[in-house]
DNA sequence: CCACTAATTATGCAAACGTATAATTAGTGA
DNA sequence: TCACTAATTATACGTTTGCATAATTAGTGG
């Protein structure tokens, strides 16, 4: 009777765990939290969802990997930018913020997932903490190249106001990336990255111009 | 058998609708999306599942209609905030400001209301239209008190920058307010609103002065 | 106080969910 | 080629979900 069992080859365990990730990340980003059942993802994923249970022993970490490296990925993007942007600390600066601020970081389905993760971030342990060393990691990196380039221009600043000024620039980088991201039509071609340079600039009092083209 | 039924009375109408409205946000704010079912509704509003049916054809249309109360709740209380703040435009505008980054209005819950709406956003488009209606919304009031005290100093603007200015203003009190309702522990009290009038008088070009204890 | 209406409760249903477990089969080493 | 292991499929179970429908009952107008 059961002569059309499914055919199927067994994959390294870490690319199977990667295509289940990307399945849920994908699943997740376009079609919303609810619609990442373990059935979809195992669909997505080219499996049966039988096993899922084998390389994640609930759902609930097979949605907390996917967050982390979710994560890793946008913070390792942004800072590739800026080892990519040569030798000036203003420079390196204005290629952080014009990054984070352009395509493919500024990304509707990287907005809508970054929304659904949030929820789940407060509720489990381990979702909060990558939560909150990405928050810092992206702090701290601004925080640094805000310092250099106000060293570079001659500027004094003591710690409490630096850490205020990385605070705002990094507020007002995730504002324009989240509106960006959910509202695309509402903004021009490259908007984004040109109305948050020009922010930055206003906040740390340093013009930062746009290095396009300069590589 | 069945003599205990359960005892009820009839309320209005509206009352009961928004008593629903109110068991579903505070679900959704606490427990987030998922919790959020209807018979833990229905049980939060001391009604049974049934009765949601009556006030509303589908969940989907109850959770819209909460989202849009809840966002029009937002944009009054910051528009109030305005206008009982005098005459001045830039006092206005730093009232404006300043409100929308203090309590209630930063808030954990809130921010994770948000974050839980902005997913079904995408899929359901009355729920679209609301969104993006208040964004407008919020933008216009900002553009036009950045308009006033602008004028108000002397300053001259083109369309077009008035525009980037309120954009980039908005971003920033939307990035303070995302943080600072996300990571409370973060941030000292008071610390997104003092940064948030930081950067937007560094942004417009005018300083705009904590307003607090003026009444 | 009685009949009528609709607000409310009670019960049920089919589908979908996450998880558990048993049955297969692809690959490996002897 | 033959057993052995674990990666994978297949099936099933108990809950929970949103929605529907029938049974009650609180309030109202005559």
């Amino acid at each position: 009777m059961a002569d059309h069992r499914r055919k199927f080859s067994r994959e390294p365990a870490s690319q199977r765990r990667d295509a289940l990730i990307r399945a849920t990340l994908a699943l997740i980003a376009e079609k919303g939290v609810q619609a990442a059942t373990v059935r979809e993802i195992a669909k997505a994923a080219n499996v049966t969802q039988g096993l899922i249970r084998h390389y994640f022993s609930t759902k609930e970490e097979l949605v907390s990997a996917a967050y982390e490296q979710h994560m890793g990925e946008l913070t390792d993007a942004t800072l590739a930018s800026v080892q990519s942007a040569g030798q000036s600390p203003v420079a390196r600066l204005a290629a952080y913020v014009a990054a984070g601020l352009r395509p493919p970081i500024v990304d509707p389905n990287a907005v809508s997932l970054w929304a659904s993760f949030l929820n789940r971030v407060r509720h489990d342990e381990r979702m909060r903490t990558t939560h909150e060393r990405t928050y810092r990691d992206f702090r701290d990196q601004l925080e640094a190249l805000i310092k250099d380039a106000l060293m570079e221009t001659g500027k004094k600043t003591d710690e409490r106001e630096l850490r205020r000024l990385a605070i705002a620039c990094n507020a007002v980088i995730d504002g324009l990336w989240l509106e960006g991201g959910a509202l695309p039509d509402t903004f021009e071609p490259d908007e984004p990255a040109q109305i948050g340079l020009a922010s930055v600039s206003a906040i740390i009092g340093i013009e930062l111009k746009d290095e396009v083209g300069t590589s």
